[in-house]
DNA sequence: GAAAGAAATGGAAACGTTTCCATAAGGAGC
DNA sequence: GCTCCTTATGGAAACGTTTCCATTTCTTTC
């Protein structure tokens, strides 16, 4: 028989109503010891398991909840949802995730649909939380919800890394460092609102410590081979030390397309990354960056749903310091001091770099200012 | 009002049967012009949604794909995922992701949630495919489901990457090189399948090129520095001139370990990886691994639940020269060939290292057997 | 042994859909 | 005006639960 078991076989079969199934297996009101036998035994004669899709009918509560990330090959976004899948899976509750390639429409019908699948929740990224159709629709229906990584607009709460304040502490750290003339290297600009809030932080903080505008460098492709676009770049700005990378991964492709070009890393340009992602551990020289704890984050918004569901306290966002913080790399060297050499560096490099920091730079040679 | 609409409400507001209503909304059967009109202006201001719930008990399908991996912050698992999520994505489905930790326990209990939900399918990865209960349960229900990563029981398609062969494809390329000597490093050795596949691959095609057995070495943590157990290892195995990963981050925590025990990759040691992550490319010197396709494979393994939801052909598991290919890097060094160097080190890196290839070896010197 | 209370049980409604079927309304042809 | 189609429409059942409520069955207690 290809026919899967409902509670009516099970009541039938254990000659009783279907009331007293349902109060057996769910504890829920009395039944006799003979009769708690009969039903049992029926159950596993039958191999029988509620549907949930007819409880969630009945109780108006499906146990799931969506996520919408932009993509989960970031393992940003992949240790994100894999903390927050942790967590409501610990609670109870599954995952209905979906990646929109940071593509808004697939994001709006993606939460349509979430709300049509009535999810208890959802746990979300947007393109822009500032004009999300998708954002809108949840909360017009009040849907238990809350925010990953995007800045919350005002008022409302957010898991975020804090991109704004954490672009502007690379800035500072440039500023330690004794760079002035540096470059924002972004991926993806145009589409994402987080990297154009570290752009906007960066920019800030270097004007505030009376460095040099940086220089904006996007790329579109997501490539690896970014030589050329470093080359142009570089020839463009002769006077460029270092470089923020807007995440990880461009970092490490510019360090590696500056040896190609046979500038060194960091003798002749510093880089800095963003996001703290494993490898740059690994690397040679080791990765500056911006470390973040997206695991953190996705458990602490999953945790805010969850609260919400069930009207309990929500866990407090940290504070931004908890957030991020400066993770020292080999890829990173101060520049010799031109004037006041406080010697305050305090993010100089404990690198696993054997070359000497104030090795000689080759272009540097012609460029100094 | 806190009140959603149903499609109840839409056929009283616009003053005809649900039926009515459900017809129009859904193109399915006559309706006059005006009653059209109608229900459509209710569902404006009612601002309406069919809710999937009410669906799916009626139709008994759910339009929702249960997907088991054991973690996504490993990227060839994530990569897998977010190509299985377009396929099912594009084809109208959504999908509940689980992430069981290789615990054996967690895939259980998640799969037999997923089939009380009603997924139209599953796609799985699990630990021992061999023996898995949540499997069998899905065989018995006669679910749509496919395997992903696990090489299949006999007869059985699945999408995995042909471990074996690959394995034995990094032991055809060690003897290109002339290494004799070679280690297995493992994580996660007793709970994963695919691991136990790479060691035997690897172990009975060195046997064919009469190399010397390969030395085990497990590791249990997750942890980046493995300095403490590779000095043991090379300590207790002088002879060791090249060591197969079973994955990449493994490989490149060698490479950084090495490092710091000042045995220089690959003048003393060379390194092979598996899996070919993105960022192998970047770093130097980059990393020989096996490279493999996750994404397809994962999208792969969507389509053959899909086709066997509608009931059309199947794609074909493309054969395993399609699933990985050897990718050069510099980790692997040739050795000085001993009695016969025929020259046709096929796997001879391009590498980005600007070290000569046949650089002298510290360790060797003494180790040389 | 009867009355009263407690415990056990089953029927039926409700949740939101779709779809079958019956009926109502509208036109065409005589 | 009548019959006969065709086209529109609504009622009701079904999907699988839970839960309210009424009924039956058992224990107690006098």
């Amino acid at each position: 028989m290809g026919h899967i078991a409902t509670i009516k076989d099970v009541a039938q079969r254990a000659r009783c109503g279907v009331a007293t199934v349902s109060r057996v297996l769910n504890n829920t009101g009395p039944a006799s010891a003979k009769m708690r036998e009969r039903v049992l035994a029926a159950v596993d004669e039958l191999d029988f398991q509620f549907s949930e899709v007819g409880r969630s009918l009945q109780s108006s509560t499906t146990r799931t909840i969506g996520c919408v990330v932009p993509s989960i090959e970031n393992p940003v976004y992949a240790n994100a949802v894999q903390g927050a899948q942790e967590v409501f899976l610990n609670a109870g509750y599954q995952m209905l995730l979906v990646c929109t390639n940071y593509n808004p429409e697939i994001e709006t019908r993606a939460i349509r649909t979430l709300i049509a699948k009535q999810v208890d929740g959802i746990l979300l990224t947007v393109a822009d939380a500032q004009n999300s159709e998708g954002l809108n629709l949840i909360r017009s229906r009040q849907l238990p919800h809350s925010l990953l990584f995007n800045e919350a607009p005002a008022g409302q709460v957010s898991w975020s890394v804090g991109d704004h304040a954490a672009a502007a502490m690379v800035a500072d750290v440039f500023a330690e460092n004794n760079h002035t003339y540096t470059g924002f290297l972004a991926l993806n600009f145009l589409n994402s609102d987080r990297a154009r809030q570290r752009y906007e932080g960066f920019v800030e903080r270097c004007a505030q410590n009376e460095m040099a505008r940086p220089v904006l460098l996007e790329v579109d492709d997501d490539g690896l081979d970014l030589t050329a676009h470093l080359k142009d770049f570089l020839d463009d700005h002769p006077s460029l030390t270092g470089i923020f990378a807007s995440n990880d991964f461009l970092a490490l492709a510019s360090i590696r397309s500056a040896r190609k070009l046979s500038i060194e890393v960091p003798q002749d340009l510093s880089i800095v990354g963003f996001d703290g992602i494993k490898v740059g551990q690994l690397v040679e020289p080791s990765l500056a960056t911006i470390e973040t704890v997206p695991q953190a984050l996705g458990a602490g918004a999953s945790q805010t749903i969850l609260s919400i569901i069930n009207g309990s306290a929500p866990p407090e966002v940290p504070f931004e310091e908890k957030r991020f913080s400066f993770r020292a790399g080999g890829s990173l060297m101060p520049l010799a001091a031109e004037s006041e050499d406080d010697g305050k560096g305090t993010a100089f490099p404990p690198s696993n770099d054997p070359t000497p920091q104030k090795a000689k730079s080759n272009r540097r040679d012609q460029d100094e200012i």
